[in-house]
DNA sequence: TATTTGTACATAGTGTCCTATGTAACAAGT
DNA sequence: ACTTGTTACATAGGACACTATGTACAAATA
């Protein structure tokens, strides 16, 4: 389309006003879940676990919607500060059951409030349809962005 | 609103989404980036310095809208990668002045037409109104976020 | 059964961003 | 001129994500 960008230009693309977004909903969080204990990144894995459908390493990552080493070494902190055990899978030697501590399990509800209320506080003044329609053109954009994705770079 | 988040609740929210989506843009951008020898944090850096209007590292951190350390940091890889020079400012002797290379600033527009072309096939189906609105919407939740960020963590 | 292929995870190295804190230079007010 | 406050940057340390690669176990196949 354009083969030149100028200054005013950058800033006003969806792939830098998603960043900024996305930044700020992490700093948010991330100053309202610290005196909780938890970490932005934690969340998903928290509440995945709760449910008790995923155990898996392999699994939280698909539902994270992150690489396996980054699954991985969000476990290793997430172990060593006391959210989550991990024991090994009998019947597969590579795997190991992951759970979540009482600990963790007591202080999720109080996180997902915190987490929820953010996420309203961030689309105030939005009606409901426009919420929706956000809502709906990021996930078109989200799947148009997993083709090139997995073209570009070549996944799986 | 809702105090309890289920497994299906969290990956629909426009936090995570975000997310989501912001580092699709940001892993397709850096594949096709890295041929260049850009990296996609420098992308804005390298924009705003190519006009010449902003020169000194807090300027940059503004126009990008990160923090001065991440600036700082930026700064110093794109140093090393001969992407820019750093010459000390004469009338103030806490500032430099940054500058582009010539190798950086041949092959910016090049980049720039990169990256221009991953913002449209990300918005592959979208009418141009529907374009329009996402970016609309998107710079409103930014507004809210930014002063939620400015409130809760106590910038400034 | 032995070999090959595939899967689950681990490790190493890097990019990008953050907060917290220190330091040096400038600017203002007394 | 001196103190005080502000500003620009540096440094330290960590979170969270990625790619690339290695290893051990499982599954499939010859």
């Amino acid at each position: 389309m354009q083969y030149r960008m100028s200054t005013s230009d950058v800033l006003s693309t969806p792939g830098h006003l998603t960043s900024v977004a996305a930044r700020g909903f992490a700093r948010l969080s991330e100053a309202r879940l610290k005196p909780l204990g938890f970490g932005v990144g934690t969340l998903p894995v928290l509440v995945a676990l709760e449910e008790g459908r995923v155990k898996t390493q392999r699994d939280l990552a698909r539902f994270a919607r992150i690489e396996q080493p980054s699954m991985a070494q969000m476990l290793a902190r997430m172990e060593r500060d006391g959210l989550i055990l991990r024991t090994p899978d009998p019947t597969d030697g590579r795997s190991s059951r992951v759970a979540l501590t009482e600990s963790a399990r007591a202080r999720l509800p109080e996180a997902c409030a915190v987490l929820s209320q953010g996420n309203d506080e961030a689309l105030a003044g939005f009606t409901e349809t426009e919420a929706e329609v956000f809502i709906s053109l990021l996930k078109r954009l989200i799947g148009n962005l997993d083709q090139l994705v997995k073209n570009d770079v070549g996944d799986r």
